[in-house]
This record gives C-alpha cells, sequence and structure tokens, in this order.
DNA sequence: TCATACCGACCAACCGTCGGTTTTTAAGGT
DNA sequence: ACCTTAAAAACCGACGGTTGGTCGGTATGA
C-alpha cells in the first residue's frame, strides 16, 4: 500500500469516549443496530450509521464485530436465546398429551404477548422488502429450536395413542408453517390497529386462529375443538400490547433498497 | 481520485460488439445472470461480473436494466410467466373435486420433471446462503399465481360437497406451505441424488409425499388413501431428471457471503 | 507492563451516471 | 426508386461518490 504516509502522524487528542466492558459495548451497539435497522432496513443501514447510533469509531466496532453480517448473527442469538427462556418452562408441564400441547402453545402466546416490542421489530421489520436475508435466519434458528420441543410432544402423544398420527415430524413442521403464514395475518391485523381498527383486527385475528386450530386438530387425529389457540378475547390484548408502544409514528423509511441518489441528501429528516 | 484525466478523448475504435435487438439482447444478459447466480449466489456477482459474462459494456447494461435489483425482478417474471404455461391446462380439468385435484398436483409434478435444470436453479441456488431475497420473491410470486388456483380447486369442492373444509384459503395456503417445507427434503434427495444413491433418495422422498398425501386428506375431509400426490416410481424419474445434467460438478463457490480478502485474487479459479 | 478496548485515516471495490459514439429506423426531398 | 437528413435507440467506458473493511497506532484498566 503505497499512499501518503506521513498524514497519519497526527496524534488522536480528542478521546473522550469511556471504555466499557466487552459484554456492555457489545449490547449496546447491538441496541444501536437493532433500533437502526426497525426504523430503515438491513441494507439501508450503513455501518457508519450504526457507529453514529453507538457513538463508537469504526476500529472499535470491528474489534467487537467481525462484519456487518456478523451483527445479524448476533441479534438472532440474542433474540432466540431470550425466546427460549420464555418458553422452556412449558415443557414439562402436566397433564396428558393434548393439555400439554396446549399449554405449549399458551406459554408462547403469553410470551409473545409479554414481548410486545421486541416482538414487534422481528414482525414488522423482517418482513419489510429488503429483510429477507434476516428473516431466513430468524426463522431458520426459530424453528431449529421449537421443531423438535413440538415434534417431541407431538410423538409422545402419539405413542400413548392421545393422538392420531401418521409422521410426527412432518404434521410439527406442518404446525410450525402454519404459523409462518400467520406472519401475514398478524401484520395486517397490527396495521390495521395502528390505523385505529382494534376491534376489526382482533376479529379477524380470531377467526384465523380458529380456523387453524380446527385444521390442527385434523392433523393431530382429534374431534374438532381439541386444540385451542387462544381464548376468547385473548388476541385482543395481545394485539394492544404489539401495537405502536409510542405514540410517534415510525419515519416510514421511503427507500427499503439501495438508495440511488449521490446528489446530495442521503437520508430523509428523520 | 486524481488519475490520468485526459483519458477520455481516446476514441473508441475496437467496437466489434453486434447490436442486437431489444429482447435478444435482454434475455441474453438474463442468461448470463442467471448462470452466474447459479454458481455464486446473489451477493457474490457484481455488475461487473455480468457485463463480462455477457459480452456487454455498463452503458449498454443500464440501457436494459435500471439497477442490479431489476436484474432479479426480471428473472422471476420470466420464471413466473414460463411456469404459468406449464400448468395453466390443468384448471378446466374434468372430474368431481377431488380428481381436478390430484390432476391438478399431477400436470405441476409433471411440469416439474420436464423442466429440471431450470428447477434446478431456483431449487439449488436459491436456498443457499445469501439468496434469501431472491427466494422470498420468487417463493412469493409463485404463491400469488398457485394460490387462487388451489383455494379455487378447494373452494369448488366444498360447494359441491365432495370436501369438508371449514376454510378453504386457510387450507390452501397450508398446502403450499407443505410445499414449501418440502423443499429442503428434495434438496437432500438431489444431494444424495448427486452422490449416486438414487435409490434411498426416492424412497425417503417416496415416504414424505405419501406423508404429506395423508396430511391433505385429512385437511380437506377425506378419507385417507384420497390424494394422490405421485404414482409409485414417479419420483425416481423425477429426481434423475432434476440431478445435475452435466458430468462436470459445480465450482462450488466458497464465499457465499462478501469476499474480505482484500489481498490479490478476487474469485476463485473457476 | 501487558492485554485489550478503542481510534480514525485510509483503501479497494462496488454501483450507477454521464457524455459521447455508432448503428438502425423514419422521414422527407427530388 | 435513390439520396440526404434527422431522430431514436443501442452501446461504450471513464468517472463519482459511497460502502464495507483494514491497519498502524493510542489510551487505559488489571
Amino acid at each position: 500500500m503505497d499512499h501518503d504516509g506521513d498524514s497519519r502522524t497526527q496524534i488522536n487528542l480528542q478521546s473522550k469516549r469511556v471504555r466499557l466492558a466487552r459484554d456492555m459495548r457489545r449490547s449496546q451497539i447491538l441496541d444501536a443496530a437493532q433500533a437502526l435497522f426497525v426504523a430503515r432496513g438491513w441494507d439501508a443501514v450503513t455501518i457508519a450509521d450504526v457507529l453514529a447510533e453507538a457513538g463508537i469509531s469504526k476500529g472499535g466496532f470491528y474489534h467487537h464485530f467481525s462484519a456487518k453480517e456478523d451483527l445479524l448473527d448476533a441479534l438472532v442469538e440474542r433474540f432466540t436465546e431470550r425466546a427460549m427462556d420464555g418458553t422452556a418452562g412449558a415443557r414439562e408441564a402436566e397433564g396428558d398429551a393434548l393439555a400439554r400441547f396446549n399449554t405449549f402453545v399458551d406459554a408462547s402466546n403469553r410470551w409473545r404477548a409479554e414481548h410486545g416490542p421486541e416482538l414487534r421489530f422481528f414482525l414488522d421489520v423482517m418482513l419489510q422488502p429488503g429483510n429477507e436475508t434476516q428473516f431466513a435466519r430468524i426463522n431458520a434458528a426459530s424453528a431449529e429450536v421449537t421443531l423438535p420441543v413440538l415434534r417431541g410432544l407431538i410423538e409422545e402423544g402419539a405413542c400413548s395413542g392421545r393422538f392420531d398420527v401418521p409422521d410426527a415430524g412432518l404434521v410439527a413442521e406442518t404446525i410450525l408453517a402454519l404459523g409462518h403464514g400467520r406472519r401475514a395475518a398478524l401484520r395486517a391485523a397490527v396495521k390495521a390497529t395502528d390505523a385505529g381498527d382494534l376491534d376489526a383486527a382482533a376479529l379477524t385475528l380470531e377467526a384465523r386462529m380458529a380456523g387453524e386450530a380446527r385444521l390442527i386438530d385434523r392433523l393431530l387425529g382429534l374431534p374438532p375443538g381439541s386444540v385451542v389457540l387462544s381464548e376468547a378475547g385473548k388476541h385482543r390484548e395481545m394485539l394492544a400490547a404489539i401495537a405502536a408502544p409510542c405514540g410517534d409514528r415510525r419515519p416510514r423509511a421511503p427507500k427499503p433498497t439501495r438508495t440511488p441518489k449521490p446528489g446530495s441528501e442521503r437520508r430523509p429528516p428523520c
């Protein structure tokens, strides 16, 4: 590398930044990055943006993360780690297979309700165009954790004769896939809730969940009404929890992909 | 950037490149891009790569496509356009709802078998890390086309009393989601086939398809064995069609994400 | 005093633009 | 018919500005 070699000799004079413990800085950077991804999306957020938001230099950042991608991995890991704790206790519930199944569903629903804002991030942001990569990873990580649990539950029910299932793995996978499609419905519901139409949104969601429950009944070989995905009115409060926690609306990033405007302004007034 | 600033005055002397009709060049570029994406993945392919592969200049490229993203859109459009023609005829089949359903499934299976190489592209490439964006688009476009058809078929069967279905849309969505999960299985099967273990791969696939069929039976409220996803041995020949058409193995792009090696070589010897 | 958190100037590479050139097509004049 | 002229479209490749990532070096807590 042969460039002007003497400009580097200038001495750093304004290092007023504090020195933090490793995990502190990491999570601080993670928080900053997550906030930015929420507002703008993966591609539209540059490393420089994260640097500014976190208040750290480039060198500092690359001391903790090896690449922009690494940021995503860490984000996913943090999320799934937290999510696992939420539903881990439901594994050793009591009762027969069906009761345990319903308990598990209820636990994950409850966890979802309690983590509204965070969920909104992975619900709202991941689905906006340009974030498919993150979404896929989150999804894969999530499935990797929940699929074995679900399959275990179903297999157990099949062994005890409570369920009538030809292939537990396939059924578990299908149920999970069902939830995958639900995201779109949830997204629409959140949107409607934001627009003030909570009742209609809750009703629609409730209908979908009821439909799903009946499908799962069939998949498990149970009479209709066995599986209960939600008590009445449960989704209303869940929607309320997920819906925008602050009064301010998001900036509505109008640039899902890379900005092709090199003119002067690069970012809309947030 | 201070390099020789007057180099522009040199006159282009070697314009030996032929001039092609609009659609010709477009599809030529598309072919080149597709081949590269197959080999390396979305992020690892630069515009310059496509330029070189297609034998066209940057200006020429941007005369036909507005951005790299546009390339993907065009690719998706071209694919779905071709795919639609393949199964369009199956819509007006004869017989009762179940027979029509089976015909539809059979038609799409047949189409899949006939377009092995192309399918392999969307199967093999889209699933490699870093291609989630394309995969999501392909998937969305595909669903947008096939979901209404499937739902129509199911609704019709529900009206005629042939099917027992609470929510046709939900069931259609679930069946489609089933196919989504199947991709992973197919991928594994293709891999096994490449490794020479065609029999085992076909057997595994056959088992999965049988399981799926029984699930769909339940979803549609039919007795077991009604839905037929494949005649015996059908998957063997399909696998054979999909499996690598050429004897040479792909370069196995070792850099799914951006290459952080600025040393000297940027691309491994292909 | 030694590891490590941290800094910021720098670099290569990339995408997309721009002024310009060449070829084709269309129009008009004779 | 033929030539001339003009507009349109295909095509070129050097350049600008931005981005992700590197590197030598500094500061600080244990």
